[in-house]
DNA sequence: ATATATAGTGAACCATAGCTCATGTTGAGT
DNA sequence: ACTCAACATGAGCTATGGTTCACTATATAT
């Protein structure tokens, strides 16, 4: 068998403890602290993530998890005959608020570009490849948009020290880069 | 009279050495290598700088400096009869290059928008706005581009882990976003 | 119920980095 | 030359934060 029943839970409170402190304070946040919030020792927390890089890896490793669900949903209403561009810009915003409310999603984005897991990295990748290869068909793209230029975006987003009107007309912004259409 | 020789001597290199380490390392630099490649004592850093803040601040104001001859320059060159787009081009490249080659830059930018120095920044604005209401004359520019717009895309610039091409294709959607110009 | 591997505890360790201050040195005015 | 305020020195103080480890507790298989 695997993990003892109160190892498990520990474990758990860890990573609840973590992802509150990570999006509040970012790196910054302590392993003392996060220890103190998953009541539970140092000593704990370091037998089950020998290091902080360790667990800061796990919590940007959910970020990513949710970033992929609202990929593949894009994705997927893009199969389904959505307009790509509406589910970019859907993604760009999506991306725009996580960041807004998680200082921890900044760092998942940035992994996007850098290759820190090859095979997620392929994943996300190919998802995108998708919504831009369609938009570029729809012709609501410009036709030079590659999957590099949006990650290079996002991994750009501002961080939420940019109130939100700004992060949001930045996106606005962003997508104009992006797409066919002209000035009002 | 003001500063003894020897004084303003160590202050001279003090500043230089700040240069040299806040453009290859940031504000990850440490007093004591400032001080060390300053040829100096940390003590004597501090006698000039009481605090690594003063000290950082006074290499940012250098940064806003430089940032203000390009800008200066460019407003000159409009009002010369310039292409203001050019002109807001040869900006954000200037910028990209800065911020490509010297970790300091991005806090001089982020200043543009946060106010520190409100006398320099108005000044920095006023001259913005003087390029871009001159687009915006000219119809190059979309009609909503605001000054706002412009610092708030130049402050989300890349940082020097972003390798130097893509630095360069940032600037270029960036471009697109606020310019009138169709896709190809 | 007992044994024991597994897990938890938290005081202490250590490295880093900003900063201080008692002491020694020197430029410049007389 | 002499004087002294201005300046320089650098060992060490202090705070922070990641990490360890000798010891204690407990979940679980028998």
């Amino acid at each position: 068998m695997g993990l003892r029943a109160d190892a498990a839970r520990n474990r758990a409170n860890i990573l609840r403890a973590a992802r509150t402190l990570i999006a509040a304070r970012g790196e910054r946040a302590g392993m003392d602290d996060i220890a103190r919030e998953a009541g539970v020792a140092v000593g704990t927390l370091y037998r089950h993530f020998p290091t902080k890089a360790d667990l800061v890896a796990a919590i940007v490793e959910e970020m990513s998890a949710r970033m992929f669900e609202a990929l593949d949903a894009a994705v997927a209403r893009v199969d389904a005959g959505g307009a790509a561009v509406t589910e970019l810009t859907t993604l760009f915003e999506w991306a725009a608020d996580a960041v807004g409310q998680d200082r921890g999603v900044k760092a998942a984005l940035r992994n996007l570009g850098m290759a820190d897991r090859p095979d997620l990295e392929k994943r996300a990748l190919a998802g995108l490849s998708r919504v831009i290869e369609a938009g570029r068909a729809e012709g609501a793209l410009r036709p030079d948009v590659t999957v590099g230029d949006v990650v290079l975006l996002m991994s750009t987003l501002p961080d939420d020290d940019v109130p939100e009107p700004a992060r949001r007309r930045w996106v606005e912004l962003a997508l104009r880069g992006l797409t066919t259409g002209t000035a009002p």
